[in-house]
RNA sequence: GGCCCGUUCGUCUAGCGGUUAGGACACCGCCCUCUCAAGGCGGAGAUCACGGGUUCGAAUCCCGUACGGGCUACCA
């Protein structure tokens, strides 16, 4: 038994001032897994420390950030149920909230870092940079910019920039710097070699800031204390902290979490079939299953408990219980949280879930749906305990509406022209007519006479009458489903089957 | 090429110097049973990537190697 263990209360950290993390995605596209899952560390760490959470969207590429993935982002978060205390429509004293809202942020920031002289224009062509590069790379893998430009004296500079002169911007990385260290608390002590270490770009030519940089000015600005991110962050983490200290700030913590891979291995992408939670959404998935599986990919919470609430995820995590190696995503067991999850629902929420699909398949219109929420009430518990996705329950209860039902061709050559099958259902037929109340009960009690009188095992006769009734050979419970179904259409429906079985 | 990260059952993981290497999914068997599920019980499945050290003792510490991944852009 997976078992509900209270939740282990987090281990006592030193986590002290009040602890503010951000979301930042950028809204080229719908959210997909991994960004989740980083949303959802992102804010049980900040709910589990009385923290804030921010969302920021980063919407500095404009060919791909469009406003419809923006609104996708939000209401996929919404789904799981995450909350933010700032950003986009929750407003908040840090703002804005959208990069592209931001630019006076970054050009005062630079213009901070050229008073500090920790910024310099740079003239390189990129046929020059790449010229370089290919040399360096040769020489033994150097591959940093090699500081030409900062070497121009302070005459040709201006010279050339009244001029006109296309130019980057770059930090000036102190020549003592010295290797860059921190600790991820995920992945413990880090050290980069400063020789390793650029005047990378921070604005480019156009005016525009580069990843690096804008995200530093926003995290300062912000207040962030902690960023929790993909590791595909983790090598620009030491680029990242020069530019705090160039801005004269102590960096945040930065914890990186794996990858997640798809079944094969590979990065997970559009090969893998749905990626993006809002397609997990429609396949019938549960956010509470969702957040629950994407807590438990990449964190455990003691080594057995597979099972918790976003509530008890929020009380027991923590950065040190997040596994360092990457992980594959395994839709099997989301399945089987998923069926966990649907098993807990009650009669009338599985119903309100129900009622959605059949109608949105036809099967039901709303007008009907008022009427009929007592005998839906009754099928939910006989359906909620067979599926594992919501997208499973329309196919199982669609014998249930409509007249007649067709007979699947297989159904009917494994079951129907079995010998015996023609004479169950006549048996059937028999005591079914006089069975009142019609109720699965009395019908149970009633078709429990078939088997003795015909001789068939009750195996054989029931299948039979469910082939005939169902048009399947799975489904629900038989007694029940028939109760369900109704003595009239119950025997309509055996009636039209007799032609079809083998005596 | 250089730098950085990772490697425990098929999958997700527990483990933080001494365990019969634990749990979950999936798988197999049995029970229950009108089908399918659910549930119960049990089973199989990991030479802890490999090779060296350190130690009385290593999955756990150190060093290599291999494999996988990331960064190395006027992408994010």
């Amino acid at each position: 038994m997976y078992g509900r263990h209270p939740a282990p209360a987090r281990k006592a950290c030193i986590v002290s001032e009040p602890v503010r993390v951000r979301f930042a995605p950028s809204p080229t596209g719908n959210l997909h897994i991994g960004g989740a899952r980083t949303a959802i560390y992102n804010w049980a760490f900040a709910r589990g420390h009385g923290g804030t959470f921010v969302l920021r969207i980063d919407d500095t590429d404009p060919e791909r950030s469009t406003e419809q993935n923006t609104q996708a982002i939000l209401r996929s978060l919404r789904w799981l149920g995450l909350d933010w205390d700032e950003g986009p429509e929750a407003g908040g004293s840090f703002g804005p909230y959208f990069q592209t809202q931001r630019s006076e942020s970054y050009a005062s920031a630079l213009e901070k870092l050229k008073a500090a002289g920790h910024a310099y224009p740079c003239f390189c062509t990129s046929e020059e940079l790449e010229a370089k590069r290919a040399v360096g790379r040769a020489k033994g893998g150097i591959s940093g910019y090699d500081r030409t430009c900062r070497r121009l004296d302070a005459a040709t500079v201006s010279a050339r920039v009244a001029a006109g002169e296309p130019h980057v911007w770059r930090l000036a990385v102190p020549e003592d710097r010295g290797d860059v260290l921190f600790t991820d608390p995920i992945r413990g002590d880090m050290s980069f070699a400063a020789e390793a270490l650029d005047d990378f770009v921070l604005v480019r030519s156009d005016g525009t800031p580069t990843y690096n940089y804008a995200t530093v000015v926003d995290d300062a600005e912000m207040a962030i204390t902690h960023i929790i991110r993909g590791d595909d962050h983790l090598s620009n983490t030491p680029r990242q902290i020069l530019v705090f200290e160039a801005l004269g700030l102590t960096p945040p913590t930065f914890a990186h979490l794996s990858m997640i891979w798809g079944a094969d291995g590979k990065r997970l992408s559009k090969r893998h079939g749905a990626t993006s939670v809002e397609s997990y959404r429609d396949m019938g998935y549960l956010p509470e299953a969702l957040l629950n599986y994407l807590g438990l990919l990449g964190w455990s919470m003691d080594g057995e408990t597979t099972v918790f609430s976003a509530e008890e995820l929020v009380h027991s995590f923590s950065l040190d219980r997040v596994s360092k190696n990457p992980a594959i995503f395994d839709e099997e067991k989301l399945d089987w949280l998923n069926g966990v999850y649907i098993r807990e629902l009650d009669a009338a929420a599985f119903t309100d879930r129900m009622l959605l699909l059949l109608e949105s398949e036809g099967l039901l219109s709303v007008a009907e749906a008022a009427g009929k929420r007592e005998w839906l009430e009754s099928l939910a518990p006989l359906v909620s305990e067979r599926v594992k996705r919501l997208d499973e329950v329309v196919p199982m209860v669609r014998f249930l509406f409509g007249e007649s039902v067709e007979i699947a061709e297989a159904a009917r050559d494994k079951v129907l022209a079995k010998e015996g099958a023609g004479t169950a259902l006549a048996a059937a037929l028999d005591v079914l007519e006089a069975v009142e109340p019609f109720t699965h009960d009395a019908v149970e009690e009633a078709l429990r006479t078939v088997p003795a009188t015909t001789g068939l095992k009750p195996k054989v006769a029931f299948q039979a009458i469910r082939v005939a009734v169902t048009g399947t050979t799975v489904s629900p419970p038989l007694f029940e489903s028939l109760e369900l179904l109704g003595r009239d259409r119950t025997l309509a429906r055996i009636r039209a089957a007799m032609p079809l079985a083998a005596r």
